[in-house]
DNA sequence: CGGTGACCGTTCGGATTTCGTTAGGACGAG
DNA sequence: CTCGTCCTAACGAAATCCGAACGGTCACCG
């Protein structure tokens, strides 16, 4: 069970981390809303425990990106205690709210309940990386919660990609898979498509992070 | 949307009756931990509202009593702010715990956070978008109350769809699925019932936002 | 150091496929 | 016969595919 610590006071996390540490959790931490955005994308956690005073993205702009691509549980921790402040916060996606202070007990009891709520899912045909996700069964494929929309050819050979993640792809491979057994040379439409990829998916096109092109053998996509 | 509310303090029960039923919220009460029980046995809430100081059995017990079986979302509401009432509380199965005082918007949208977990039944009989209500149990469409007729080739195709709501629907699949595990391709008979169903349940046929058509691989139905 | 060629990314535009819609005929039930 | 439903045919519109060409980068070599 992994837990996503967010809270800009070192003191709490350090706190945190030992407290649920010690009943077994896999304790990830970030210091401001930013990092709990990227934390959250990379490693994937049970359960996110926010707090909603950080510096950078305000917390209600964190719960609505998580809420945008993931369905994680989200627990607030925010020394306001006005109900304004705990509408907002669990209208825009959290599950529980919690002030400061509070007792060790009482969060892990709550996160307990959280947890009991999302029965793991049974398997993930969803891939994530940056503000993408892409769903293999249902052949979605959002980006900052928005929808993207891929033309069949595209589909075909980021799933052929995907499949075949971290591992090199030769040009061979994704035409046969793609196009045909009996295509088997590239007359050029294979960069496009990668182009248009690119271009859809990745954050700087020009310099791509996930779909990454090996010189002389094929492509590569990775989420590292 | 159901709420099953127990206290045993009238005022307490009167007022949020009021503040409940204002929001269009359906709601049944009960004054003690017996009627609490049979009430969520007869009158299955969507959520429960319980107050853990009633006379006859405890909270705890109400609590454990309704997880025997059923995995109605319950909130906790007490006077008793100790943090091991809550962690008592929680772990016989609550997934809230509000302590008194409490204001009426923070409840509400605890139980919007509650009743946003609760995984929608199995077999959810009747579908709504738009102005459009769709019963798939008895075959009924209604739009802007007035029922509307559609030919048994329509509603197999309509049915279809709303069963893989917001996954893409290959043409293949639709066509095995309502002409029969011989048909595969399309003859241009699927186009067309598409498009007289988007005349009969879209707002603006010439521009879908249900029944949205992925050029090259199928349909999807999505309400988003 | 400049030239050269292989390789890759990108743009453009026309060919091709796919989609939406209308009109009308085939077929069976009442 | 009449009506409702299913299906074929046809055509304009839209989306997609893909060939061709241009520019950039990099390794290699004279």
């Amino acid at each position: 069970m992994k837990i996503l610590i967010a809270d800009d006071d070192p003191q709490m996390l350090r706190a945190l981390r030992i407290t649920l540490g010690a009943r077994g959790y896999d304790v990830v931490t970030a210091a401001d809303g930013r990092a709990a955005l990227d934390a959250a994308i990379e490693s994937h956690p049970d359960v996110v425990v926010l707090d909603l005073g950080m510096p950078g993205l305000t917390g209600i702009e964190v719960i609505e990106a998580i809420r945008g691509w993931s369905q994680v549980p989200v627990l607030v921790v925010s020394g306001r205690s006005e109900s304004w402040d705990k509408v907002e916060a669990l209208d825009a996606g959290a599950d529980d709210y919690v002030t400061k202070p509070f007792s060790a007990d009482e969060l892990l009891a709550r996160i307990r309940a959280l947890s009991r709520r999302t029965p793991a899912p049974a398997d993930e045909p969803t891939v994530s990386f940056g503000d993408v996700t892409v769903d293999l069964s249902s052949h979605v494929v959002t980006r900052d919660g928005a929808s993207v929309r891929l033309t069949p050819t595209e589909w075909r050979i980021l799933e052929v990609l995907l499949r075949h993640r971290d591992k090199l792809v030769t040009r061979e491979t994704l035409l046969t898979e793609v196009w045909g057994p009996q295509y088997t040379t590239d007359t050029g439409y294979l960069r496009l498509y990668l182009s248009q990829l690119r271009k859809k998916l990745e954050p700087e096109p020009s310099a791509p992070r996930y779909l990454l092109t090996e010189a002389g053998m094929g492509y590569r996509f990775t989420t590292a």
